[in-house]
RNA sequence: GGCCCGUUCGUCUAUCGGUUAGGACACCAGGUUUUCAACCUGGGAAGAGGGGUUCGACUCCCCUACGGGCUGCCA
């Protein structure tokens, strides 16, 4: 598995990312509406937004769309956080409440009433709401025209208002896009979209640009959902005078039969797949090549996708998850991690998946175990697996399977093996003669007698190497459960 | 309905008018082997359909089909 990597290795640690320098500082954020946990496709948004800024010395900004105060809950920011954090994905600066910022979207929402660009609107929800019905039921495309646009100040009642945008009635709009190229949206296909509500909040159109704006956000990465909306949200750069930002839109992760991911694809939260064992740089790099590629690249650590990535790189088409490709992508990950960062990792998810945490012990022979567990686990269920060895304890319970290689035969060969094994020197050299002799004296190959000394050691069919066994378990331990196995 | 975006092996993709259309995962066959995995060798596998433009189209244009998004005092 480690000698598969693709990319030659690039000289440099995950904690000094390459600085590109180009002419203004680079600063993209992350902007979930916390309704939820953080979805898959949000997670590899993020990932973009963060790969990008790293790659360049920027900043990554994470800031929390919580306009909506009925949908947004404090448990859903926490659960963001926490996945973001699971993924490596760290920010730059405080989280921001857009929230908290209220006030200052209101303040613009006036400016632009005074500068002419939008304008109050008397215009009821209900007569709205009528007319959309309406419009619909004589099967026209329902773009509501407030008869407020541009009426006299003096005619204004003493009632609530909204504030709309006075947007283009004619002409286009043109998003140059990154990712999506050139699109162009005509002017009358968009209404006055209200930017604060009769209620004084902002909604969501307003808030994000004035945000972005006051964020210094220089790009914006996002899900291609947005894409026609950034054509309003043009519209407001412009009635501010404000520079409009690079637009990348980037399109959506669908599930295994092309439709957009949903719950019944299954996993659709990054904690779903933290809980599954995944390791994070793994999934990284796994949601990195999702519907982004530089030429042949495939395995790649988080330092050199920074440098890698670049906007160029990625599709236009949504792409769909394949979990047999993760799983592998996963694999060489945990081949090439270090071994200190990796027993974390497992520790965290042995915590995180409710699991009996290691004793001291135990902890010492993961430590020895870890360099060959890792080449050939690809989840931490698989690497759990593949240690029970070490979690075991005497007297060793052979499973079915493995219990049906300790016959009589098998027994005595074990038996007569323990003494030997007993004055042996323990290392690999010294104890491959002597398990090969034992096999040759029985006229077995060393297959046969594999499985008893598997069945003995660690009560499994499947397992490590026997003596990658036996050496992290020590001489004792394996002629203990040697005599266990053949008494 | 309208507008916008998309469509290369099963999947992720490379190609940026001229390639035997390349790689990876998956799959199949063989090898290696101490079980699983890993590893090695080989194999099958693709330009949605139809029109143009061009000496030459996967690449450019148009149409159709299919998929997706938006069309809120949600984000």
């Amino acid at each position: 598995m480690v000698s598969k990597r693709l990319m030659p290795q690039m000289p440099m640690s995950a904690d000094t990312p390459p600085a590109r320098s180009d002419a203004r500082p680079v600063v993209t954020r992350f902007a979930p509406s916390p309704t939820g946990y953080l979805h898959i496709g949000g997670g590899r948004t993020a990932l973009f937004n963060w790969l990008y800024a790293r790659g360049r010395g920027g900043r990554f900004l994470l800031r929390i769309e919580d306009t909506d105060r009925e949908r947004s809950t404090p448990e859903a920011t926490a659960a963001i956080l926490r996945g973001l954090t699971w993924l490596g994905l760290d920010w730059d600066g405080e989280v921001v409440s857009q929230f908290e910022r209220r006030d200052r979207h209101a303040e613009v929402a006036h400016q632009m009433l005074a500068r002419g660009t939008a304008y109050k609107c008397y215009s009821t929800q209900e007569e709205i709401a009528a007319f959309r019905t309406a419009e619909e039921a004589a099967g026209r495309y329902p773009v509501f025209l407030s008869p407020w646009r541009d009426a006299d100040p003096s005619t204004h009642p003493d009632a609530p208002f909204s504030i709309r945008m006075k947007a283009p009635r004619s002409g286009e709009t043109v998003i140059e896009d990154r990712v999506q190229g050139r699109v162009v949206i005509r002017n009358e296909t968009l209404d006055d979209m209200i930017v604060l509500r009769s209620d004084g909040t902002p909604t969501y159109m307003l808030a994000v640009v004035v945000d972005d704006h006051d964020m210094g956000v220089t790009h914006v990465i996002r899900g291609d959902d947005h894409l026609n909306n950034a054509a309003r949200q043009q519209m407001v750069y412009d009635a501010m005078g404000w520079e409009i930002p690079v637009w990348a839109h980037i399109p959506l992760i669908h599930g295994p039969d092309g439709k957009k991911l949903s719950k019944r694809h299954g996993a659709t939260g990054v904690e779903e797949y933290q809980a599954m064992g995944y390791p994070a740089a793994g999934m990284r790099n796994y949601l990195t090549r999702l519907g982004w590629a530089k030429g042949d690249a495939e395995i790649f650590t988080s330092a050199e996708a920074m440098q890698m990535f670049d906007l160029d790189g990625i599709g236009r088409a949504p792409a769909r998850l394949d979990f047999k490709k993760l799983e592998n992508t996963c694999g060489h990950h945990m081949a090439m991690a270090d071994d200190a960062a990796l027993l974390h990792e497992l520790i965290a998810y042995m915590a995180a998946s409710g699991r009996t945490p290691l004793t001291p012990a135990q902890s010492v022979l993961m430590q020895k175990a870890l360099p060959f567990l890792k080449k050939s686990a690809k989840t931490f269920p698989e690497f759990l697996e593949k240690a029970s060895f070490i979690m075991v304890s005497r007297p060793i319970r052979a499973d079915e399977q493995s219990a049906a290689s300790l016959d009589t035969v098998s027994r005595g060969i074990l038996k007569s093996l323990t003494p030997r094994l007993q004055s042996a020197s323990w290392t690999k050299e010294a104890l491959e003669p002597i398990l090969t002799q034992a096999a040759a004296e029985n006229g077995l190959g060393f297959g046969k007698l594999a499985a008893p000394l598997r069945a003995a050691i660690a009560g499994k069919s499947v397992t490590p190497s026997v003596y990658d066994m036996m050496l992290v378990i020590g001489q004792d331990e394996t002629v203990a459960r040697l005599k266990d196995a053949s008494d």
